[in-house]
DNA sequence: CCATATTGGTACAATATTGGTTCTTACCTG
DNA sequence: CAGGTAAGAACCAATATTGTACCAATATGG
């Protein structure tokens, strides 16, 4: 945006400028960036600043420039705002679930149908199926969590859900802790995600969230309790 | 931003803007495009410039130009990088914020250090200066609650946050709302950032949470209310 | 089926735009 | 002062755009 700083702007600030409009996506793939002498104008510097601004993006692989024709936009920012994801710890990943999760609850109460409710219920039986099954119980866990999210009918919280999944997946410590899951833990679990049903079959928005919050804080513990050993 | 069409525009960029309109799904599969002599017209470009321009979205697999006939949109915009997250509602998008944002000031009540303070506190001030500045203040809101996730320390949680506000810098419906802000809502926004700094100082964590649904309210109703006009 | 309108395909020369380069002047900092 | 940086201007070379005219393929309507 126009800084209304009176500051002078040097070639280095120009191209920290640009390289987050880049980032920030209001400058896109294949996208062509004004004339050097447009943006010497509305930078207020001199063409060889910008120019030099320039150069050194194009030496950063942000932006090609064409002699004759102009300076476009490479990079596809993903790369850069995807790997944080990927070095999640897993006590950043309960904290986001911790976030998410209860309000979930919430949403569900508010949007679910009978039909969510009902998919919920066969994928709790099933986790109950599995007390002596570690792996079989996490896969129909994260089906139930995802179930959860599903039935709030909100996209961009079941895209958000799933992409903490993933994360979750690729996991050692909870990779780790699957095999740490013992019956009586498996139990617990389904207990309470029994109750959480209960609660948003009887549209009790607080009652579901807080038994989520009891049921995160008992995975974190024995998540803390894994990482432990 | 806004001197995106007082500019000049390039088949480049006639390519880019007719590829968003695809990626975005206002020209979906199988619609013809006007003809090569309309949309010269109507992108103030010569009629070889808008041929360029197509036929770069043909070699790039968009379109598919038939002689005699017209040009044709050919192309399933891809689930993967189109993701769920681009087609999010204003209305997703708050009940996102709704679940992660006070949790976030819970978080940032444990994780917190004085600079995040301070960075908040200069950012309180900036959009104190700018009751008169739509514009501003909502970059410094943006950045504010950016801040704010960047004090919880969690990468993820930071992650989530920017794709959200990503969606939410490319969102019609907020960019109306910019225009909609009035004096008394920027008011209250900045009352309520000023509490909610408070409490994260004095290391009260439900308060802090409190506020923030409070404010978030606020935005979603201001939000709705934007939406009947 | 044919006449006509519409649409894309092509060619070419004049003009405009854009990055590349160089030089001079001025300013600031160590 | 010496050295680096930036402003500003002038000019060059590469590329893009324009405007026009005409051709070829397809669509439309009688």
């Amino acid at each position: 945006m126009t800084r209304r700083f009176e500051q002078k702007l040097g070639a280095v600030d120009i191209a920290a400028l640009v390289r987050r409009e880049i980032s920030k996506g209001n400058l896109q793939l294949h996208d062509r960036l004004p004339p050097e002498r447009v943006l010497a104008d509305t930078y207020g510097a001199a063409r060889g600043t910008i120019r030099k601004a320039l150069t050194l993006l194009e030496e950063e692989g942000f932006v090609e420039i064409r002699p004759g024709s102009g300076t476009y936009v490479v990079h596809q920012p993903d790369e850069a705002s995807v790997a944080p994801i990927d070095n999640a710890t897993p006590l950043e990943l309960m904290d986001a679930r911790f976030a998410l999760e209860p309000h979930i609850c919430r949403l569900s109460v508010l949007h679910g149908r009978r039909t969510d409710f009902d998919r919920m219920e066969s994928l709790c039986s099933r986790m109950e199926d599995c007390v002596n099954d570690p792996v079989g119980f996490s896969d129909a866990d994260t089906d139930f969590h995802r179930a959860l999210a599903d039935s709030t009918r909100n996209g961009l919280l079941i895209w958000i859900l799933d992409q903490i999944a993933t994360v979750r997946s690729q996991d050692d410590w909870t990779r780790m802790r699957h095999l740490t899951l013992d019956a009586r833990t498996i139990s617990t679990y389904n207990a309470q995600h029994r109750q959480i049903l209960n609660a948003l079959r009887t549209r009790e928005p607080e009652r579901a969230a807080n038994i989520m919050k009891e049921h995160l804080e008992t995975a974190r513990l024995s998540l803390t309790r894994a990482s432990e050993t």
